[in-house]
DNA sequence: CTATCTGCAAATAATTTGCATGTAC
DNA sequence: GTACATGCAAATTATTTGCAGATAG
């Protein structure tokens, strides 16, 4: 396995475009983006480099909202909301009641990290239902 | 579409064998357990059962704990917690300030529901590793 | 009876992987 | 130069679906 990384033309362009924007887009919103500046990169090289950036830490790979993991180039601890109707998913602004997660309990683990997410509808689908 | 629904024996079992367990079973899991009872059941039986009784309410459809989604036949609302290494779900127990949630600000969403899903290390990988 | 459900197998969707070639360092 | 990365296509994994026969109510 790879024992160092390399800053690819393909790599950097993911970092950029996912930093852009605030849309936490799915992996193949992802590869959309980026094949208007690299339009030969294959939907893998995405999903790979998705991977290495997520383990490096520069990006958040966000396994818990829906079927599709979606990627946020902000890496600040946040809490996310996602639309039941479209899925889209957006972030909620004063999460500091996270802290009290300090507080839980459960046996026979020991936690490490809390992930919040809220469902609702966001302004488009309330208006267009 | 289905307009009316029917107890059928391969419902309630999938429904009774969910219900005995508080491993958060997911759908192959639920096969496994359900086909020493009903051997003929098919996987996609399985699924289109679980759907219904998570429709229903009967169960919980957990979409937040990794790749693979979770059933949970507690329907009382309840936090989560995952273990990174072996993916096993417990449950938290104290989790009064989850109420805290609804000072939570989204722009340009309507929020109903919230997700809390910690992750840790269990007991097990906490001693096998 | 008949609308709903089942088992089976094939289809789909998201993601991962093998491999020959390309490239960052 | 060489270890890491890429593009492509095929493989895998989880889930869903079409259909003909079975069954709950």
């Amino acid at each position: 396995m790879a024992v160092q990384t390399r800053m690819t033309k393909q790599r950097k362009v993911i970092l950029e475009e996912l930093c852009k924007v605030t849309t936490h887009p799915t992996a193949d919103e992802v590869y959309d983006m980026v094949r208007q500046r690299l339009p030969r990169i294959s939907l893998g090289t995405v999903y790979r480099n998705l991977d290495v950036l997520a383990e490096s830490g520069d990006v958040l790979k966000l396994e818990h909202a829906g079927s599709q993991k979606r990627f946020d180039g902000n890496t600040n601890p946040h809490a996310h909301v996602r639309c039941s109707i479209c899925g889209k998913v957006g972030d909620v602004m004063n999460v500091e009641y996270i802290a009290s997660s300090q507080g839980a309990v459960a046996p026979g683990f020991t936690i490490h990290a809390a992930y919040v997410e809220f469902e609702g509808v966001c302004d488009d689908c309330q208006t267009h239902n």
